[in-house]
Order: structure tokens, then sequence, then C-alpha cells
RNA sequence: GCCCGGGUGGUGGAAUUGGUAGACACGCAAGACUUAAAAUCUUGUGACCAUUUGGUCGUGCGGGUUCAAGUCCCGCCCCGGGUACCA
């Protein structure tokens, strides 16, 4: 008898895998096909650890089990390899990030490989290759030729905008667009042409624009509102300035509101959904005018609360408002500015860790309000964002916080439109309430007097309805050098597109950018583009989300070189139907890609608006970090670690300890032996001479070693998996010593997939003794009859297992195979029939082991071939059975009951249970059902 | 503050969505095989009492609905994630 040898079988069926390429994939219009997606990686030097596989392994059990069950199934992998941690490298060592990447790429593919995924390497993609950013910078050029018509909620070419203009300028024009224009055809047809590219360029899905960006000085880069958390750089943490800048964007605010409405269409989990909807922002309100007392400007202002238009007591402006500077009165002025000059030299995060403690000034002006013409003071303050709504607030303190708190402030009247509520401390923000000194709509509830106030302001033209976004549109350049040159060139400081040539990515001697912002590539000379047009070429690069938004299109059909790919291949493979990532990049990458698929499908290249049909987001798999404990106190001017166990608040430092000499990791009782003290002092000789103080002794590393029973405690945190923390655990460790298919299977058992997890290797030897005992089992299988007993199990054991990878509870299939392995054990004997048909169950998650005895079973073909096999109710039938007494159809009960169970036994156990019993002894049973499962039902 | 998740043995986690709570696994304990160890196998393992037969308590806390609640309702506490002067 053979034991199981995982290293053998594994390496072997891989390099057959990889011969025959079983796992390539063709079109095929005869089979229905299924589309599972990964989000691909971005290639690191610090190469795969043990928790990036699991959203592999997860969508690679769901694709092979698909297969099984006769799809045919695009599951190919890529690499994201255009960003900013290659470039960092190649400043750090003038090595072209180009190198550095492929070197990352074979590493993370050396890995990859050996964890046995069913990928179609054939359909391999990388963002950084010319013949795929092609295609990004093509869909660039898209977006440059676009505008976006409100009235039909689509995109279109910008030549059907230009007609437009030409024969009636603005004239019933509804576009998206960054400033309202107004001219007549005449006007416009006068235009040079620049100033006609100008106008363009208002409308443009991507545009040029003079913008407020997040500038990043210590990347040399602007970054979007996605890639900015709290002020500071995601990547980083550095801090973020609000700069002007001129920069490219797309216009993904067009889109606000299909965006929002395609989650209905969409299986995502609720709070990824929520997310989206939260930073999409849609709020429902209506547009006042205020006019200015004694001038001819009015002030624009957005709420949602109309209802409170009684109450406004004040105005409240951005400092950047354009209203701001003809406003002030002479008397004011002097405030104004240097109040303005004070909030100019705060960065965002100042701003806003101001909360709750109001700064503004007066203006010197006053507004009226539309509703009966009073009096209300124009302030200016910091705490009102320039870049939502208008600009500008009507402040109403009696219901909104931070205008109540501005008021008290600033002794402000706060006027109370509240019935019998008191404003002595707080706004009333809730909205159930009567309203009082609030003429029109005295005695009405919320919705009644918002509609009152709404329909008397349209009706007197000072308001009308808005629909309001949160959503900004996106900053699309970057000032770096590894990302995708723009197609775009410039004369006369006109950008203009390139469209018959690709611009490729020029050589540069260094990649450093610079402080003021100049990119990397203004280090190019003419000579070093293959493209160089007008006086100037665009120096900026794309951020790293533009090639990772259509790449699940380009798998379709990678090698494509006339088009993004073909008509036939987009509707054939059509939507991605199970796409498995994280759940991080739910505002970034998700919404991007979603935006993308939109205009594309608003250009007809492809048939469906959401790209992903299903999320599913994997959890993180985090690392113990272990510390050993150094005092900070010396010892004779030695070092000296202590016991954790011993330790006293802050009398310590931690020194961070590779995980590779530490004894129970992960555990609150990891520990050092004497010999792993000596492995950690010659890993850091600083330490060579340290003490280690154990049970109150003090022990120096040599006279550790005549003790090896000593162990010296060390304090375990839970956090990220990083080679910084000393904690990275490679997966190919655990395939040298346990294999792939029980790593598969283990990073599957250690919980629900969607769960954030700590790597412990605690349970691993259960789900290797499995594979083992599995092994055995088919070993002493005999050609033998299949018994009632072994396909009782058989069946239970198919039934639960394809519910379960249909629901992706990995977790609990993992325990169904142990159960039935188990089960099997236990009878004499079993049969190569349920051997066989059990292999097909396993292959998904175990492949090698289930090829081996797929194989060893004399079957030519391999195991993603076999059809997966269906559940045979008729095994269970006898434990099926009603047990007629009467029935008279009014209540129902269920019980639980043990399965085994004759039928004189039933009602024996229903009246087991003295509180049931209570209730049913003045009733009649009529009925009782006992169906497959446990579940009784008492009819009474 | 607001919006989502979640709280079950020593541990990771199950529980047919209202029906025997703790499946499966780890760990631990005892035993078998072995000169010994490893490996493997068997048995036990929520707590407390009775130690045989049982009994009582038990899913963060407090109430409620129900013959029956981890699951539903009301009120708290704690943890994780997201997000915020968004008018």
């Amino acid at each position: 008898m053979t034991t199981y040898n995982p290293k053998e079988i594994e390496s072997k069926w891989q390099s057959f895998w990889r011969k025959e390429k079983t796992f390539s994939v063709k079109e095929d219009p005869n089979k229905k096909k299924y589309y599972v997606l990964d989000m691909f990686p971005y290639p690191s030097g610090e190469g795969l650890h043990v928790g990036h596989p699991l959203g592999y392994i997860a969508s690679d059990i769901f694709a092979r089990f698909k297969k099984h069950q006769g799809y045919n199934v695009l599951h190919p992998m890529g690499y994201d390899s255009f960003g900013l941690p290659a470039e960092q490298y190649a400043i750090q060592t003038g090595q072209h990030p180009a190198l550095t990447t492929e070197k990352n790429i074979n590493r993370y593919r050396q890995q990859l490989d050996r964890l046995g995924f069913a990928f179609d390497w054939d359909r391999e993609i990388r963002t950084s290759d010319p013949s795929y950013y092609k295609w990004t910078q093509w869909i660039f050029l898209q977006l440059f030729d676009s505008w976006y018509d409100v009235a039909e909620k689509k995109a279109k070419p910008i030549s059907k905008l230009v007609s437009h203009f030409e024969n009636h300028g603005t004239q019933n024009l509804l576009a998206s667009c960054t400033k309202e224009l107004v001219f007549s055809p005449k006007k416009w047809n006068a235009y040079s042409t620049e100033n006609k590219e100008k106008v363009l360029m208002n409308y443009r899905l991507a545009y040029l624009s003079m913008s407020q960006v997040n500038w990043c000085p210590e990347l040399g880069t602007v970054l979007a509102n996605d890639e900015v958390k709290d002020g500071v750089s995601e990547r980083g943490g550095y801090p973020v300035e609000q700069k002007e800048m001129m920069q490219w964007s797309l216009r993904i605010s067009s889109y606000a509101q299909r965006l929002l409405d395609g989650l209905d269409q969409v299986d995502f989990t609720p709070s990824l959904k929520e997310q989206q909807r939260n930073w999409i922002g849609r709020s429902e309100g209506l547009l006042i005018d205020f006019e200015i007392e004694a001038q001819p400007q009015i002030i624009k202002v957005f709420t949602t609360r109309p209802d409170t238009i009684y109450g406004v007591s004040f105005m409240t402006l951005a400092p950047e408002h354009h209203l701001v500077q003809q406003i002030t009165t002479d008397e004011y002025k002097t405030d104004v500015l240097s109040y303005l000059d004070v909030v100019s030299k705060k960065n965002e995060r100042e701003r806003q860790s101001n909360v709750g403690n109001p700064t503004g000034v007066f203006t010197g002006a006053y507004a009226l309000n539309p509703i009966n013409n009073e009096k209300i003071p124009i302030w200016i303050s910091e705490y009102v964002l320039y870049g939502y709504g208008t600009g500008a607030v009507m402040a109403v303190p009696a219901g909104d916080q931070r205008d109540y708190d501005f008021a008290k402030e600033f002794n402000i009247e706060i006027k109370n439109i509240f019935k019998g509520v008191s404003l002595a401390s707080n706004a009333y923000v809730e909205k159930d309430v009567e309203y009082i000194n609030s003429p029109a709509i005295e005695g009405l509830n919320y919705e009644d007097a918002t509609d009152v106030i709404m329909t008397t302001l349209i009706q007197k033209k000072k308001a009308t309805k808005k629909v309001n976004f949160r959503l900004r549109d996106a900053i699309f350049s970057r000032q770096r050098y590894w990302g995708e040159p723009f197609p775009i060139f410039y004369k006369n400081s006109t950008p203009y597109p390139i469209k018959d040539t690709q611009v490729l990515l020029p050589k540069v001697d260094k990649y450093l950018p610079t402080k003021d912002g100049r990119p990397p590539l203004g280090r190019a000379g003419r000579e070093d583009w293959n493209v160089f047009l007008g006086d100037q070429m665009e120096l900026n690069t794309m951020p790293g989300w533009a090639g990772s938004s259509w790449y699940f299109l380009r798998y379709m059909d990678p090698k494509n070189e006339n088009e993004l790919a073909s008509a036939e291949k987009l509707t054939y493979w059509n939507q991605v139907d199970l796409y498995v990532g994280g759940a991080e990049h739910a505002v970034g990458h998700l919404l991007y890609s979603r935006f993308w698929t939109k205009f594309l499908y608003d250009l007809n290249i492809i048939s469906f608006e959401e790209p992903f049909k299903k999320l599913l987001n994997q959890g993180m798999i985090g690392g113990a970090i272990e510390s050993l404990c150094l005092k900070k106190e010396k010892k004779d001017g030695k070092p000296v670690f202590i016991c954790s166990s011993q330790i006293d608040n802050n009398q310590f430092v931690k020194i961070p300890c590779h995980i590779d000499f530490v004894s129970d990791y992960g555990t609150k009782n990891s520990y050092l032996t004497p010999n792993q003290i000596a492995e950690f002092t010659h890993w850091r000789p600083e330490f060579k001479d340290a003490l280690f103080e154990i049970n109150n002794e003090l022990y120096s590393v040599s006279e550790l070693a005549k003790d090896t029973s000593q162990k010296l405690y060390t304090l375990t945190e839970h956090g990220k998996m990083s080679k910084r923390y000393f904690n990275t655990i490679d997966p190919e460790k655990i395939c040298d010593t346990y294999g792939a298919d029980t790593l598969r299977c283990y990073e599957m058992f250690l919980g629900p997939i969607e769960e954030h997890k700590p790597w412990n290797v605690n349970g691993i030897s259960g789900v290797f003794g499995f594979l083992k005992k599995t092994w055995a089992l088919f070993q002493q299988a005999k050609q033998e009859e299949q018994t009632k007993e072994e396909l009782k199990t058989l069946h239970k054991t198919i039934k639960k297992v394809t519910e379960d990878i249909e629901n992706h509870s990995f977790n609990t299939v993992i325990s169904t195979f142990m159960i039935a392995v188990n089960e099997w054990n236990k009878l004499p004997q079993i049969s190569l029939k349920t051997m066989e048909t059990f292999t097909v169950l396993l292959s998904p998650f175990a492949p090698h082991i289930s090829e081996e005895i797929w194989k060893k079973l004399g079957y030519e073909s391999t195991v993603s071939k076999a059809p997966w096999p269906l559940f045979d109710e008729s095994f269970f039938e006898e434990s099926s059975y009603e047990y007629p007494i009467s029935f008279n159809g009014k209540m129902r009960y269920k019980l639980a009951l043990p399965l085994s169970l004759t039928k004189d036994e039933v009602e024996i156990e229903v009246l087991k249970n003295e509180k049931t019993k209570k209730h049913l002894a003045d009733k009649e049973i009529k009925r009782v059902i006992v169906v497959p499962g446990k579940i009784v039902n008492i009819v009474v």
C-alpha cells in the first residue's frame, strides 16, 4: 500500500496540465459560458504570502465546479503591473521598472503554479504591456471624443455636439459640463479653432482643466479622491495639499445616477453597495435663489430642508465662493481678506480637524429670504465646502447642528420654528414636529410643508428642484513615470489626440518625480518618443486604475491587435458571473470599472451595462506579530530581554522577531527556546551580548545553551502579514510540508471566506489527516456492489457539497468531506464506484490527489471533464413518510426528531417534550409528517 | 455622530433560517500498537451536581412573543469595518 505523497503527485500533475494545456478554453457557442474572475494582483517584490491565494482558491474551486457542471468556464489571470512600488524601486536602484516587474511576475507565476490553479495562462495580460495599454489609451481617446447627453442619458460622439453648436448654439442643449455656457450658432462659428477646442473641453468626458487637486508633495503626484484617506495619501500616508493644477479628469459625475441605479441589478454585499451609495451621495432638494440687498447678483443655495426656510437667520459662503469679493462691503474688507488669508494657508486636514470650533467672518452684506423678504446677514466660513452643492448654505440654526454652533459662536439669532422644542443646547434635527413662526406651513407635517414651500418658491421662480451628488469627477493625470502615456500632444498649448500611432512610454534616465510637479517624462527628449507631434507631448501618465478599469474585457480576446476585443467574443463571454476580491476596492476600482463599462455600453461596444454580476469579497488573512520585550534599562551596559508575562507598563521596547524562531507562533503562549534565542541573536547581531531574564534569573546566550528547558515568552499581537513584521508565510513552504491540496483545503477550512482572520497553522494537521485518510480509503476500496449504506453517505454528501459550493460556504464543504470519509471508514468495505464519485466532488478543492485517483481508476480524461454527480433522493425514501391520524388543517407544529424513528416511535417522541406535550394535551393530533432530513410536522 | 457587519466551549467555527445548540477540526486527557519516539487507531471532552438511570444551567446583558428562540420583537453593552462639517 502506497502512502499519500503530495509532493510527487502534485509536481506530476502540474507538469501534465501545463503540457496538455488542460485549462485553456475556447469560445463554444454550443456550451453555456461561465466567467469567474479574480482581482488581478499587483506583482510586488514581496511575492505572495498565504493570505493572497485565499480568493484565488475560492474562485478556482468555483470555476472547477462549474466546469464539472458542463459550463464553458473562463477563468483567467493577469497582472496589474503599472504602479508606484515598481517605480519607487526604480528610483532607488535605477533599474527600469519593466525589469523588476518582469522579475516579480515570474516569481508570482512560480508561486501560483504550485497551488494548482486552473487558470488559462494563454490569456494572461499585463497592464504595462504596450499591446494592452494600447487599448487603455484607445478608451481614453473615446472618452476624449465623447460628451454626455443628459436628456438621453448617454454618451455621444463629440462631432454631434459640434453640429449642434453649428446649428443651434447652446439652445436646447442638455449636456454634462464643467461650466454652463450660453452662445449662439453665429458666435460658435466665429470662434477660432483654439477657442472651439476650449469650449469643447467643457463637455468632453475626458477633459483638461485647471482644478483643485489633491497634491502629494512626497509622492510628487496628484491623487484621486479615493486615494486620499484622512487627509493623507492611502499609499505611504504622506500629507496631501490642495493645489490648483492643469489636470486631465474623467467626467464620472455624468454617470452618477446610472451608477446608483445599476447597484440594484448586481449581487454585491449590502455593505459594499452602501459604500458606493454613500460615495455617490445622491440627495434631492431645492436650489433656491437668494437676492442680495442692493446688489444685482443672486446667491444660489442648495438645501434638502426647504421646510425650515422660515428659520434661516444667516447665510454662509465658502471662502472660495466667487461672490465673496464682490459682495463684501468696504467696512468689512480687511476682516474678510485676513480671514481668507488664514484659511488659504490651512490644508484640507487642518480645515477638517476644526469641527465644533466654527470660524468665520461677516461680509457686511445681506441677502433676502425669498419666502418673506427678511434681511439675512451673509457670512463666510470654512465649514462650507466649495466643492459641494453651490458652495453656499442657508443657515438654519434651529434645524442644523453646524449652523447652530456657528450662531452660538457669533451671537446670531436662533429662530425657533419647531413647536414645543427647546433650543437651549442643541439644534433639533428630527422631522417629526409641528412648525411655528412659519406662516405658510403651520400645522402641516414634514412632507406637506416641504411640498408647500417647494411649490411656492418654484411658482415665484425663486427655486428649482435639484438632485445633488457628492461624486466628483476623477482626476486622471499622475506625475509619475510607470503608467500609460497619454496619446495627446500640444500645439499652442491646446491638446490634440494622437490616433494613428500608439504612443509608447519613452525611456528616461531618471524616474524621480520633481517637487514642483513636473513629471519624469519631462526628461525624455524629442528623440526618445516614438511619436512626437506639435510643440510638446503630454508628460503626465494615467493613474493605476486606468488599466484595471477594463481588463476583464481583454481576457476575452487578449491577443486581438485590431480591437479591444472582438464583438463576437464580447457577446459570448459577456458579464463576469462571479468576481472575487477584496472589499477595499469598493469606491475605487469597482466604481471606475462600472463607469467604463457603462461608457463602452453607450458606445455600443458591449451589450451589458454592469461588468460584474456577483461579487464575493474575501476577507484578509492577517498575521501574528511576535515581539521580544527589551527592557528600557540596560544591565551593566547590556540589553536585557524579559518574558512578555513579566512586563510592566511601558518599561520595555518591542523588538519584532522573525516567526521562524518562535515556537507556538500566534498563540498566547508563544516562546523562544534557548536554541531559538541563539538563532535570534545570530539574526540580530546587535543583541549577541544581550541578557535574558527568565524566572527572575539573568542568562547570557551561552548559559542558556546549557539549559534547554528554559522558555522566553514573546508578545503576540495581531496585524498585517508583511515583511516589515517578519511574519510572512510563503505558501510554498506549506506546500513543501503538506502539499498544495492541503493548503487549498486548509485555507477554505479556516472559516467563512468573507471573514478577516489571522493565519495560524493550528488545524492544518486535521486537514492533512483527512487527505491521508482519503488516500488510504481509496487504497483499500474494492470493486464491489455499492451498499445502500455507502450510497446514503455519498448522496448526503453530494447534496450538501453542491449546495454549499453554490452558496460559497467552502468551509463547511470540507467538514462534509471529513464526515463522509469517517463514515465510510467505519464500514467494513467501500466500493471503487463510490470512491469514483467522491473524487469528482473533491476535485475542485484538492485537484492533484483527485486527478491521481481518477487516473488510477482507469480514466483517461481529466477530473475537470467528469460530470458533476447528481443528488439522488431515492436513497432516503424509506425514512420519509406520513403518519396520518386525521387532518383538519388548522395548525402546524414542527418538531425536531431523530430520523431513524419508526412510525410507532414518532408519537412517543413527540410527547416526550414536556412543554409540547402539555400544549398538545387538549388537542387531537391529526397527522404527523416525517420528511427526509430531521423535521417532523405535527398537524393538530 | 451616522451607516453596515458581528458577539456561540480552551481555540477555529457548525446549526436545515423558529425545532435535540456546540457538527467538523484543533487542543487536551486516557488507552492500543511500539524497546522508544513519530505515525496511526480507539474512547472521552460546554459547565455544575448525581457520577449508574439522570438532573440543572448554558449562544454578550435585561425584558418580551411562542408549545418551542442562537435565530423573531423592544431596550442596553461590547467588538470589527466604512464614512463624515455633504447643507
